[in-house]
DNA sequence: CATAGTGTACTATATACATAGTGCACTAAA
DNA sequence: TTTAGTGCACTATGTATATAGTACACTATG
C-alpha cells in the first residue's frame, strides 16, 4: 500500500479498514490484527496503528478489550449504515466537484461512463 | 470559506484558485490579488498565500512577475485542459471509492441522480 | 506460575504545516 | 525622486504527524 503525502497515515490505514468493514471483508466481531501485527501488515509504526483502531472506535467500527485485543464491532446495523454513508459521501464530494466545474450531471454520468 | 483540518490551507486555496481558473471565473492573462490580499481574502498567512501562488506556477497556471505580481497563464490551451483534467481526476476518484465499496455503476449512477 | 500476545503510556527525534513578524529588492506610477 | 504595491527571504513559535524505542499492565493459555 502506497500512502498519499498530504494525507495522514492513520487516516489512510483508517479507511482501508473501514471500506473492508463495510464492504464485509472483515465480518461483524471478527478479531482484527493486534496493534504491531497491523503495524508490519501496513508498514507503519505501532504508534500510528495505535491510532488508527483509537479513531476507529470513535466511529463505533470496532472494540478494544485490553489485553485481548481488537475487534469489529458487532453491530451489523451500524455496518450496513456505513456502507451507505461512504458510498453517499462519495457520491456527494463528486457532485460537488462537477457544480464546482460547472459540469451537468448528464455530462457527469458520461463522465464516469468513461463516454469522453 | 472553512477549511477542512486534514488537508494543507494551501492546497484547499489552490484548488479553489485553480477551479476559478477552469471555468473562467478568472481570465487567461489576468491579474490575480497580491500575496498579502490574496491572505486576507482567505484569511490565511501572507506566508501561506505565496505557497500558493508558489504551487500554481509549478503547475504552469499562472506567471510570477517580481514587483508586478501574480497573473493567470495565457496559455488557453492548458486552461482547457485543465478543466478536462480536474473533471476526470474526480470521476476516476469517485469511481475507485465504488469499486472499492462494490457498488456497480448503475447504482453509482443512481447515487448522483439522488434516487436513492 | 510463566509465557505470549495484547493495549497503553511514556520519552525523544524529525518533518511539515501554519502562524507572526521583519526587512529588502524590484516595478510602476504619481 | 518618492511612494505604493509587490515578490521574496529570513527568523521564530506552536501544532500535528510519524517515526523509534522502552516500559508496564492486562488477558488467556500452557
Amino acid at each position: 500500500m502506497q500512502y498519499d503525502p498530504m494525507t495522514p497515515i492513520w487516516l489512510q490505514v483508517m479507511t482501508d479498514l473501514k471500506t473492508d468493514i463495510a464492504v464485509g471483508k472483515r465480518l461483524a466481531g471478527e478479531k482484527l490484527p493486534g496493534g504491531r501485527d497491523l503495524a508490519l501488515a501496513f508498514s507503519i509504526n505501532p504508534n500510528t496503528a495505535a491510532r488508527v483502531y483509537q479513531e476507529l472506535e470513535k466511529e463505533g467500527l470496532c472494540e478494544t478489550r485490553r489485553g485481548m485485543g481488537t475487534y469489529v464491532t458487532g453491530d451489523t446495523d451500524r455496518i450496513t449504515a456505513l456502507r451507505r454513508e461512504m458510498a453517499r459521501q462519495a457520491a456527494d464530494r463528486f457532485l460537488h466537484a462537477m457544480e464546482d466545474l460547472d459540469v451537468s450531471p448528464q455530462e457527469a454520468i458520461r463522465l464516469i461512463l468513461k463516454e469522453e
